[in-house]
DNA sequence: GTGCTTGCAAACGTTTTGCAGACTC
DNA sequence: GAGTCTGCAAAACGTTTGCAAGCAC
């Protein structure tokens, strides 16, 4: 596909209308699933599941199969759209890559804090000083425990 | 068999023994496969998954099955003994909890960088003032690219 | 009409679980 | 002997793939 820059001129994310003309661009096709997990996705900044994605998907177009999700996101992928995390155990993931930000997530009960973008700078410069490691920050989780489990020590 | 002296294990890694007694002691008994994969485990400190941690223990117990390793290596999570980090897709890796270091992952060559301790104190720090979370040290990969595969741009 | 996309089913790799027999204590 | 641990088989889980029919262009 095109590796054109998404944004039409606006500052926040891409629009639905202008990731579907970049799949046409592409010579895809603009179908249906398409335009609606697109309109699920960009919709929000949360991060959601495969499956979950396919259940939004579904309440308006029920055929649609998870394995047709699963290809999509990785075509939005390539195309610079989405990117997707790992959260330790469970699903991956999946956010628009605008605004895609570093998440603190509790081992204990799940819950995910966003990383401040300051303390996400100062890790990647300390990493490039380092060892010239590039850190991509939309694509890790970091485990820990949230204020409210750390607080609780063994609850035996 | 072992060639080395771990003793009063308290400010190195804890002994092959040590972990058998601790065992023993909590009503568990002492096999040739825990021995053998404390072995395996305690000898080295890189990060191995399950499947590799099953064929050294192979190499001198064939017999052992790959659904035994999983659940010894449960075990000795539990006691404290091992922690286990997720690298983004792949299986889980398994190091002693002693000495565990963050990692980064070169998400391009697979290559992996130990964190320097001073960028996951800085981190842990502004984790713990940000929002009171507490970071686990042992139990995450960053990634992103390394030195050598951050430099190829795109070589289309 | 061309050929990209889809639904379905089945495979995949990793991890977990149920069970009867083997073993440690 | 009592209770833990093991091997095996099979399932569970998230994800990927092969194929023929369906749809956008």
């Amino acid at each position: 596909m095109g590796d054109e820059a998404l944004s039409g001129g606006d500052t926040g994310s891409p629009g639905v209308e202008e990731v579907l003309g970049l799949i046409r661009a592409g010579g895809g096709r603009v179908t249906s699933t398409r335009r609606v997990l697109l309109e699920v996705l960009l919709g929000s900044r949360e991060h959601r599941s495969a499956e979950q994605l396919a259940e939004l998907v579904q309440a308006r177009l029920p055929e649609v199969h998870l394995s047709t999700i699963y290809r999509n996101l990785e075509e939005l992928q390539r195309m610079g759209v989405l990117v997707h995390t790992h959260f330790g155990h469970g699903p991956a993931t999946y956010q628009p890559a605008v605004g895609a930000h570093a998440h603190f997530v509790c081992e204990v009960c799940s819950a995910t804090v966003e990383v401040p973008p300051d303390l996400v700078a100062r890790l990647a410069e300390g990493a490039m000083e380092h060892a010239g490691f590039v850190v991509d920050p939309g694509h890790f989780a970091i485990g820990g425990r949230c204020a409210r489990c750390a607080g609780d020590r063994h609850r035996a």
